[in-house]
Order: C-alpha cells, then sequence, then structure tokens
DNA sequence: TATGGTTGTCTATATCAATAGACATTTAAA
DNA sequence: TTTAAATGTCTATTGATATAGACAACCATA
C-alpha cells in the first residue's frame, strides 16, 4: 500500500484537490475494485496524515465530477473507473479506434471558419503561410461522455465544405470520403501534456487542475501530401494511448 | 494571444500556481522568444485579471525552479525553456533518441531487485506469473536535469547481472549488448498522463501538482521474444514525445 | 432492537491565498 | 542628470484552506 503523508503543503495546490487526484488515479488503477467503495473517511484521513474534513472536501470534489457517490451509513461507492484505448497507428481513425470501446461515438462541428494559415499550420500541411485554410472545432464524446476536442485544419482548395460534410457525417474519416479522398494515413502524431485551460475545462466538464493530453497529428493522403492537421486534446483521465511498432 | 481570464477560483489550485503553469507553458511554447523576458509583472497581473502580488508569487515559484531570474529595473528573464523531444519508433532508444539535444546524457540505477513477476509485467513479458525477473529502477538526467525516471523489468535467466552492467555503461541498448543482444526493437508502447505523486515529484525535481507523461514500453529482440517492460514517467514539461509513422 | 461503523452537519480557530495601496530601489534611455 | 519603467518591500484586509472536536443521522448486521 501507498499512503503515508505524501502530501505537499504550501504549494499551491490545496490538500484536498491533492487528495481527490490521488483517489482518483487509484479508482483508474483499480486499486479498490475488491468493494467497489473508496476506504472509509477516517481511514483515507489516517493514510494521507490529515484532518477528515479535508478528506471529505476531496470526496466532495470526486462526487461533483460523478466519480464517485457518498450514501450515508454505508460508505462511498465508486461509479466510473473507465479508461479509453486509443492506438495510434499508420492507419489511425478516432472513431474506429474508439468506436468499440463505447457504444456510441459522436463528433460535433462546435465551430468552423476559413482563414489564412499561421506558421505553424503552413509548417505541419507543407503550405506557404498565408494559404487558404479551414478550421473545425470539433468536440468528441463516447457514450455521451466528452473525450477530447480538437482543432484541425485542412488546404480549404481541396476540402472545401468539409465543414458542412462533418456535421453531417460526424467523422474526418467519412467526410473525406464525400469530398473525393477514399482513403489516408497518419504520417505523424506529437504528444505532450499540460493543464487544462479553462476553455477544455468547460466543454470536455473537467475539473481545474485536470491534465490534457495532446496530440498534434498530421495525416497525408496516399501520396504523402498533407490533408490534415490536428490538435486534439483529450481527457488524460478517460483515455490512454497505445503505440504498436 | 492568449490571456484574458481563464482562470479558475476556488478550485484547490491557488491563482498564483495555475499563472506560474501557464507561463512556464508559454516559455516552453515560445512565445517569449523575441525579448527572451517574461512581460512586465503589471501586464501579466492585467492580461489575467489579476492583483500584481498574485503574479509575483507565480514568478517566484518559477525563479525557484530556474525558470526564470528577476532583476530589478530590467525585467524578468527568461533562465530555460527546453522541451525535449523523444521519438518513439520501432528503434526507439532513450539515449541516443535525447541524445543529440543534450550535451550530456546519464542513466543512473536508484535501485534494483531481483523478484517475480506480478500478474501485469508477466502479461507484458510473456511470461507465466511467478517468474523470475530483474527490476531496476533508473533516474535519466539531460544536461544533469531530470528527464524521467523508470522501473524496467527483465528476464532474470536471459539478462542476470543486467544491474551491474547498467550501473557501468548507463545505458540499456549498451547492457544488452554486452549481454548478448546486440540488437531489439520496440513492441508496444501505452502513454497515459497523471499528477506526479510525492516520490516522483522528489526524484525528478517537480512542483506538486506537476505533470507525468507515463509510458509503458515493450521491446523485444529480432525473433520478436519479450526482453524488457519499463514503466518511465516522465516530467511533462521537459519532454514530447514524436511519433512517426 | 441494539450496536458498531459510516457519512452528514455544526462551531471555532489558525494559517494560507488574494487584493489593495503606497513607496523604495534599480536599470536603461532620453 | 533626469525620467520612465521595471522589480522589491511593506502594511492592512478579506476570503479560502486546514485543523479540531462534538454530535446527529443512517445503514447493515448480530
Amino acid at each position: 500500500m501507498a499512503g503515508l503523508n505524501q502530501l505537499q503543503r504550501q504549494t499551491g495546490v490545496a490538500l484536498w484537490r491533492q487528495i481527490a487526484d490521488r483517489i482518483r488515479d487509484a479508482i483508474s488503477a483499480g486499486a479498490y475494485d475488491e468493494t467497489g467503495m473508496v476506504p472509509p473517511e477516517t481511514n483515507l484521513a489516517l493514510q494521507f496524515g490529515v484532518n477528515r474534513h479535508t478528506v471529505r472536501s476531496a470526496l466532495a470534489a470526486l462526487a461533483q465530477e460523478g466519480i464517485v457517490r457518498a450514501v450515508q451509513g454505508r460508505g462511498t461507492l465508486i461509479e466510473r473507473k473507465e479508461r479509453l484505448n486509443f492506438p495510434i497507428t499508420r492507419r489511425t481513425r478516432f472513431t474506429a479506434g474508439i468506436g468499440a470501446q463505447a457504444r456510441e461515438m459522436r463528433g460535433l462541428l462546435l465551430d468552423h471558419a476559413e482563414e489564412r494559415a499561421d506558421a505553424d499550420v503552413a509548417r505541419w500541411l507543407r503550405l506557404r503561410p498565408g494559404t487558404a485554410v479551414i478550421r473545425l472545432e470539433t468536440l468528441r464524446l463516447a457514450d455521451k461522455r466528452p473525450v477530447s476536442c480538437a482543432t484541425t485544419w485542412f488546404p480549404a482548395d481541396r476540402f472545401a465544405g468539409i465543414d458542412e460534410v462533418y456535421r453531417k457525417t460526424e467523422s474526418i474519416t467519412k467526410a473525406f470520403a464525400e469530398l473525393g479522398l477514399p482513403d489516408y494515413v497518419r504520417a505523424t502524431t506529437e504528444i505532450t501534456a499540460a493543464h487544462a485551460d479553462s476553455h477544455d475545462i468547460s466543454t470536455l466538464e473537467l475539473t481545474p487542475g485536470a491534465i490534457l493530453l495532446i496530440a498534434k497529428a498530421m495525416n497525408t493522403d496516399l501520396d504523402g501530401v498533407p490533408v490534415q492537421y490536428s490538435i486534439s486534446r483529450f481527457a488524460a483521465d478517460r483515455v490512454q494511448f497505445t503505440i504498436e511498432n
């Protein structure tokens, strides 16, 4: 058992939030699978070396997230512990990749615009800066639960109207197919992690301090010509990436 | 420019720490490369919608980390902004992968033991649970700066004494070579993110609330037989992963 | 129905976090 | 040398965080 008093004080992160993060991670790791319950508040307080009220603040935050539910007289039940697997291969597709692990997959178009490529977008899409590109802001849900939100750019001349097609099909793969691109491959993926900002906190229904896995990805057609550059922000406690070489 | 008042209040994460995280990310992203300095405290206070003292707390924390240095009368200078790139391919090697981006690479052996494979280790190494394995706890540094710490398991019969060889060579690749395995390939990598626990906070010299990128990886010999399973914990603000397909 | 174990609620107190304002000190440039 | 702009320091006040203790309410079970 881990436990002990591994908490840090006076660091700008409240003890109750550190404890909430620990318990959330422990639930994800299956530490309490035997009982399906979190240990009693007094036990946790002893384990973390804090007052019971501090533990209660942590559990209240997890209850707010829908991860646990406290029942007076019985204990604190675990409501949810899943983590979706997202394979990254040459044939990475979001909907197909996650699809088998959820009953319902959706991709919502939050916003779109035609604009000029800045230096970063131009470099990834191998265009001249200033070339017209279409930007989509999308939100992906698995079983009505937000998984990631993404900003995606396409060359405007080749994929005119992709916003409307995406809104209809809710899938990049299907949108490409309708616009005359039957197949494409993942060329490059860059993965980083960061704290969620307020925009992502609200769209992904996260709590402040939550972690994002950020994937910058570039897809090409079968001739190696870039067709899509995207920055996807995943709720780190809901997904993992797998790379098979 | 981003900015605005995207900060969250009453969430258990102090404003000064949220601001410190933002500024650290902005520095990493190269937002202040033109001047090599962070904007003046009064500007930042306006941008984040907080009191100047709050910004000063954030900058003090970054100074403590050695990322910035305040000079009275001039401004706050950026001392360090690197983010190492770690390519994940079939031929992923830590030292060679990071090596070109740092002057000095080291791999320290913190601890080692021979033990029985638990269910997780046995599954990844394709052994029967209970088979003897060697576990190494290692810390990797780039230019004396901690990058990641890792727990690594090897089949004990095939790689007896790898702890001593690793301590000498400070490299898995070299240790394998000395033990009669001239080449190996990366078979699978799983990437997740989580908050750092107190152990990793101290070994990686992080601040509480810091993010880890966690890579579970399995390497095989050229016949596809697993030779190594490792769980590496990277300081997320110091590295990014790249997957080329 | 009685009991032990659990969560829920209340009061009180001390410390940290954040705001507000004023002014000193240092640097670079006019 | 003056000035503007920047960081450094101090006091004071308010709200959030954490501790402490006591007791109520509820559940499962002996």
